[in-house]
DNA sequence: TTCATTTATATCGCTTGCGATGCAAATTAA
DNA sequence: TTAATTTGCATCGCAAGCGATATAAATGAA
């Protein structure tokens, strides 16, 4: 890291933008899934959906959006895609006919076991250890949250 | 990190998902340069071109692409947008006509000048050390340069 | 030279991502 | 109870991203 010791240290200079690592880190990332992601029939930020509601489903979409970071205007269109594929049903809450709430199709129920392997696949094709994973993790993590303060 | 120690490591589980992270972080940090690249009248994919051409300009389309890890299929309507608001010019090459080079316009070198304090400012709100950041900014450089094989 | 291949960029169609705005149901205030 | 406000989701318009494909210029092979 010379460019720290260097009194020529140009901030503007692409290759010291911790932004555009990130920003690069993530289209690569998604990229780098996509295979895996064909086979299911399915993109990036719906694998994203999915691993919300295989935790939990029945869910209202601001629920899912609380926790990717989405608002309503990204995932209402992107959630009837999902229901045209017939991977999960929308349906008007009784209690709050303002809520819609999102269940898993069997057809969606079922992809979490094709799913299964993907992380693992993941780690081995990027070489990457579980522990200095989480640790990345970690630090991003810190990062994210001075920028939702 | 339980979760490493713990035998019920899930790796379909959102929280243990550092692709998750890397794209969230991503989009915030889109987010959280936004305020600034108002004022300069761009967007942030508009600014990563603009950190290329600040370094050199006068360069094929495909030669952006090859920093930013982008196609033509993103850069020219980009670069074209770019070139509506008059901040560069894009000009057949004469050796070879295939090529288009980019150059900037005054209006796309001046804004190199009011850009100058963005980094700066990122760090300040980021609260952000610049070793730390260099560090995690290497972490990343490694995972993409495994994913770009 | 002539034709095939490669290279550089562009076009098309689709899916995000998001600001601005709309709208109806629920909640609160008066 | 009625009106104002809030909440939850949807719609619109635009800018990325990118796979598939197109096109024209340059290069290479015959």
């Amino acid at each position: 890291m010379d460019n720290l010791a260097s009194k020529e240290f140009e901030p503007l200079k692409l290759e010291n933008q911790l932004c555009f690592t990130i920003y690069a880190a993530s289209r690569l990332m998604t990229r780098h899934y996509q295979p895996y992601l064909d086979e299911l029939g399915i993109t990036y930020p719906q694998y994203l959906v999915f691993l919300v509601l295989w935790e939990k489903d029945g869910v209202g979409v601001n629920e899912i959006g609380c926790k990717l970071y989405l608002n309503t205007n990204t995932l209402t269109p992107l959630l009837k895609r999902m229901e045209q594929l017939s991977f999960i049903k929308r349906i008007k809450c009784c209690e709050d006919e303002r809520k819609v709430l999102i269940f898993l199709t069997d057809k969606g129920k079922d992809l979490k076991l094709k799913a299964k392997n993907i992380p693992e696949e993941m780690a081995k094709t990027l070489n990457c250890n579980l522990g200095k994973a989480m640790c990345l993790k970690n630090e991003l993590d810190q990062l994210i949250h001075k920028m939702l303060k």
